[in-house]
DNA sequence: ATCACAAGATTGGTAAGACCAATTATTTGA
DNA sequence: TCAAATAATTGGTCTTACCAATCTTGTGAT
């Protein structure tokens, strides 16, 4: 039966679970929403205990790979990139200063993405980074709402490039970065000049985009970070040289 | 969302067992080389049973957060970037034509380093780079040994920009990419313009480094790939032509 | 004949016990 | 004192059993 010479050699059992699915799965035999064979069914086909299939299925789940539904069976499920975000997480966890490190992959992601928006964004997409320019504009005293909106309009940005790789890193990022920057962004939005500031810029990124000029948006772009920045860190001074040892938890 | 401060309470007992390192883990309370309860141990402390507590462990194992050694007992893990690779492979299989926009990122990447690397590589990054630029104008010949040296260059780079974060993101798709780009890359190999084209490209990439110009090296290194690709185009065309509609099973 | 509802079958979820294999700790003998 | 043998610890895996959710099917009422 399984004098395959090749895969299911003398593998480890869980290596040959695994190989199973990546096989399977990369060569196309298994396909999103197909339904993969009852546990015990493939454990027996296997030949492992059902324990250890389980193992490695719940890993797959974990990873996104599997879907499974008590009482219908396992099923092939579209990888989501979102599990990244927790990946993330952990790692960043581990390590001290990768914040600035994230900031850099994200400067990374968005500044291509905006080159291939010039090129590729169509009404729609323009008409959605707009809205929330607007928007932005429009929440202007409220930290909340206008952080979000700020964080959609650079979503919204990435979203035209139409580039899903793009969009999915982007995404894990952001999502990361959201969580220790929330605080620096309420605090810089209580000063109304660098409010204007920001806002002028995000504006001129947006015409950049309008205009279809890649080198430009680009440019705009990384200024809007390295102003961006500046103004969080001068604000942050600020904060300290008023309220000097604040302890943040 | 719903944080309970007893995280300990009445959940999906599966949930219980990640809850439990999630939190020590970002907590700190367990740290990288740390040995945890053993399974039977912390099977009957998280009241949980051995199978189902080995599940997610096993998990936790591929995610690469858990290192296992029979005998001896579990350790926390340095959370490695390399698993990404694997997951990307995946996600990719999935998918149609996202090679397009892998490469995308890559360039995203790649072009955001190059522009760190210029403020940061020090003298021993760019004898390295350097290095591989030789080896480069030494293997012209060789496809093999000069595609590995022309993506040691590349990795060189983003290595030189000293961000973690970069590097790792680059290495996973950099691995992805060498899958389908290697056939290509031999018969681009072939033709001695292109070569001279490809090397000038480099070289020209390397000194901009040198001279720490940010803006040139990325403006550089766009066009180097924007001229890879036309050229990998073309001459895949070429192959094409002679011989048209050759069937892949 | 059709539909609703209930009983059974299928399938994942979890637990317990047992045994094997690798490692580590301990004991024992030279 | 040291090294080999032995015991204890710990992960690796299988088997069995039972529970829970879902699906299938059969039966009865309309």
């Amino acid at each position: 039966m399984n004098e395959c010479p090749e895969s299911d050699a003398q593998q480890n059992g869980s290596d040959r679970v695994v190989s199973y699915f990546k096989e399977r799965i990369l060569k196309g035999e298994l396909k999103v929403g197909d339904r993969v064979m009852p546990e015990r069914e493939l454990a027996q086909h296997l030949d492992v205990g059902r324990p250890l299939l389980r193992e490695v299925m719940k890993s797959l789940v974990m990873l996104g790979f599997l879907n499974v539904r008590q009482g219908s069976g396992t099923y092939i499920a579209k990888a989501d990139i979102r599990v990244l975000s927790d990946f993330f997480t952990f790692c960043l966890s581990q390590e001290q200063d990768v914040l600035e490190d994230v900031m850099q992959a994200r400067m990374a992601i968005e500044c291509q993405a905006i080159r291939l928006a010039c090129e590729r964004a169509n009404e729609s997409d323009l008409a959605r980074i707009g809205q929330w320019l607007g928007t932005l504009i429009d929440t202007l005293t409220d930290p909340e709402a206008g952080g979000r909106a700020d964080f959609m309009f650079h979503q919204s940005i990435v979203a035209a490039s139409h580039s899903r790789a793009l969009t999915t890193l982007y995404g894990a990022m952001a999502e990361l970065l959201h969580r220790s920057h929330v605080q620096r962004r309420a605090t810089t939005y209580r000063n109304p000049e660098i409010v204007r500031v920001l806002v002028d810029a995000h504006r001129e990124v947006f015409l950049s985009i309008v205009a279809k000029d890649p080198d430009q948006a680009d440019r705009r772009l990384r200024d809007h970070f390295a102003i961006g920045d500046e103004l969080r860190r001068r604000s942050l001074i600020e904060t300290y040289r008023g309220a000097p040892a604040k302890q943040t938890n």
